[in-house]
DNA sequence: CTTGACTCCGTACCTAGGTACGGAGTTTAA
DNA sequence: TTAAACTCCGTACCTAGGTACGGAGTCAAG
């Protein structure tokens, strides 16, 4: 059943991102470059799909490219070096989500409001996210 | 006790960004501009900042300026025309936070694993967030 | 053994979201 | 009443995060 190597098309189409946006990760230093085998097309484990959809996500939380480069740095590292780290993306992340939370229980007022009363002038969404 | 008038750099200070930023989110119109009052400067009303707080939170949940242009109609309009688009920035913010709270998790996981095993290797992060 | 699809690598170009600059007018505090 | 500080407006420039292009090499199906 020879399984067809995972060249960078076929990463790219399983992550569902473009060639190009890969190449861009390796020369940024968010994706290592597997070894060219002398004379071909170099090969990706599959473990690389799940990085790359882990990435996507991750930006669409927020999160630019260096944080995202840190976060994946405290998956494998040993832990002592990182204890620090991983406590303050832990508060960065509580605070988001404690963001969010409130950003969907106004939408969800608004909603309920909409449904009572459909003369109904708006909800404060803004005051949620605008406290220091 | 003739309260100074909030000029644009006042405003700026106020919301915790640059002059410059405002100035371009008017032109995007993410941002009205208060009219000019006849060879004079600008006043805005002491309400944008807390619409530019806003504006800068929903960035770092990794909104995109028109998607947060969205959010804030949501906050004013008759309900009616946008009840449907409440729902679906709700169903987002749902999946913004199940992931955040994911990564969380790993962290804590993390942390606890060295606090037990200072030796232990890590926690697969990614594979909260590369699930489907 | 060739032809079409793919890869490699370097470089150029693009959009979003700002940031800086400069000249002309305005305001205000000494 | 003038000098410093601010505003306005237009335009130019910048960074992050890609996206596109082109030439040369490689692979694989017919």
């Amino acid at each position: 059943m020879s399984a067809k190597p995972l060249t960078i098309s076929h990463l790219a189409k399983a992550a569902g991102i473009g060639v190009e946006t890969i190449r861009y990760y390796q020369r940024i230093g968010l994706l290592d470059e597997p070894p060219k085998p002398a004379s071909g097309y170099r090969v990706y484990n599959k473990s690389v799909v799940a990085r790359l959809k882990f990435i996507q996500r991750a930006k669409e939380l927020g999160f630019t490219l260096g944080e995202i480069k840190e976060l994946l740095s405290l998956d494998s590292d040993a832990c002592g070096q990182t204890r620090e780290l991983a406590q303050r993306k832990i508060q960065i992340i509580q605070r988001k989500i404690a963001d969010l939370q409130a950003m969907a229980t106004v939408l969800d007022n608004l909603l309920t409001a909409c449904h009572n009363n459909p003369a109904h002038a708006g909800c404060p969404i803004i005051d949620i996210l605008s406290r220091d």
